[in-house]
RNA sequence: CGGGGUGUGGCGCAGUCCGGUAGCGCGUUUGCUUUGGGAGCAAAAUGUCGGAGGUUCGAAUCCUCUCGCCCCGACCA
């Protein structure tokens, strides 16, 4: 992609709504553009990073038999009066009409939908474990929407919903979401902290967050320290919860850390509530009905794509770790009118783009400020292109998160990344 | 919903107290210069001052109502 032929709306100015750093830079970088309060369109920089991040999420939830599905956001309020959320959703859900006057709602969450469908084609124990997931826009009518994306009305989220036959079988589901979900985090390169939750509104008892470290997280987290450094098998066991569930005579002798955390994943088990109020039931060997043990599982990912930014930027801008990036690699061409730069950068874009997502700066523009975008931006390399170097053949190539530039061919930078 | 702010060219703001017909910086456009860290010079364009009503010879400014947005609290991925 040229950066002459990408929208990307960069500023240097720091928007005057946004408070912590990850809504500024999102706003700055042009990865977001706000519509109404709590509500985003994406540009074509954030959409990048959150189909890096679903693609994360598809494959390891994959890895677990889960199936991506899509449901429907408008359902009919039926559904939900079924289970008896309707009511006691509240003003969250965002309730709608129809022409013919009918009740419909913007799913905020799915355990109704998903109970629906499995209810509709599932009628024996054989078929069980069912395991449905889905990525979509949620929309829940926040009482305060704040921080751009990281509590926003409408978000993106994924979520999953499991049957079981039984208890221990819905155990082992949830236990092997939670490793699933460790992976996610860790391969977009963050520090996941699960601790233990309350169920909230879907009802339950085993529920467990996970929370990545960072300053201007909402939530404040009580954990073992040794947390950061244990097996997944261990992590269940650890001593972690957030600040409404910390009772300090439950964690004597304990070396606890106190943390700030951003909630981007919360997993429940919480039995037959849904199965039962809505007559999802299939036939066990003898032929009796059971009520299928459920648990629900999501990942925020539009919060999430603020999370990273939020561990990691610097004074300059972003520094995305290379899952998340909405590009492997920039181009930066620093002088459009020299030859030699003109050629080494048309080269260097040529090959490096059969193989790799590579933004190339060619816009007329002054160093600083192409310089300035990119480390905005906070692409993971650059390859920076400039008529010193180019007159001896060589250009640079900068890693973002570290800093560290080298020096090299541009056959050899072709290699580094195409090998 | 309660409390606190705020709304003025695309963005950030001044002007409001003390009414006199709108200004600054950034960005944008054109030309020239520049080219290794948010360029320089010159010229230019862009505003129904959030909306409605009122007071007045005259309203961004005063009054009434209304809407949006931001921050603090309860809720959540």
């Amino acid at each position: 992609m040229l950066f002459s032929n990408f929208f990307a709306p960069t500023s240097k100015e720091i928007p005057a709504e946004a408070k912590i750093v990850s809504h500024r830079l999102m706003l700055r970088s042009g990865m977001i553009s706000r519509t109404a309060s709590g509500i985003y369109s994406w540009l074509p920089l954030g959409v990048r990073v959150l189909d890096k991040i679903s693609k994360i999420i598809c494959e390891e939830q994959d890895k677990i038999g889960a199936n991506r599905v899509c449901f429907s956001t408008i359902q009919p309020a039926d559904l939900w009066i079924e289970s008896g959320r309707y009511d006691a959703y509240g003003k969250e859900m965002l309730r709608l009409k129809d022409r013919k006057d009918g009740d419909f709602l913007y799913s905020p969450t799915n355990e109704e939908q998903a109970t629906d469908v499995f209810r509709r084609y599932v009628k024996s124990y054989r078929e069980l474990p069912t395991f449905l997931y889905q990525i979509n826009w949620k929309f829940r009518d926040e009482i305060r929407p704040r921080f751009g994306v990281m509590r926003g009305r409408e978000f993106l989220m994924k979520d999953g919903y499991s049957f079981d036959a039984d208890f221990e079988s819905a155990k082992r589901t949830y236990e092997k979401v939670f490793k699933s979900y460790m992976t996610i985090f860790r391969r977009i390169g963050l520090t996941p902290v699960p601790v233990r939750a309350d169920s909230g509104a879907i009802g339950g008892n085993m529920s467990h967050e996970f929370q990545i470290l960072a300053d201007s997280g909402e939530s404040t987290l009580y954990y073992e320290k040794k947390l950061l450094s244990a097996s997944d098998d261990e992590l269940m066991n650890l001593f972690a919860v957030s600040e409404e569930k910390y009772d300090p005579a439950s964690a004597v002798g304990k070396e606890l850390s106190v943390s700030k955390g951003i909630e981007a994943g919360h997993i429940f088990c919480f039995g037959t509530k849904y199965s039962k109020s809505m007559n999802a039931f299939v036939l066990n060997e003898k032929g009796e009905k059971i009520f299928p043990e459920m648990g629900s599982y999501g990942i925020g990912i539009s919060r999430l794509a603020a999370a990273v930014i939020e561990a990691f930027h610097d004074d300059r801008g972003i520094i995305w770790p290379e899952a998340a990036a909405p590009f492997d690699v920039t181009v930066l061409n620093l002088n459009t009118k020299n030859e030699r730069c003109v050629n080494a950068t048309s080269e260097i874009y040529k090959a490096l783009s059969s193989g790799k997502e590579v933004l190339c700066d060619d816009r007329d523009i002054s160093v600083g400020e192409k310089l300035a975008d990119a480390d905005l931006i906070g692409i993971p390399h650059q390859i920076i292109i400039g008529p010193q170097k180019a007159a001896v053949g060589t250009v640079e190539l900068k890693n973002r998160r570290t800093g560290e530039i080298r020096e090299m061919s541009s056959d050899e930078v072709i290699g580094r990344f195409l090998n």
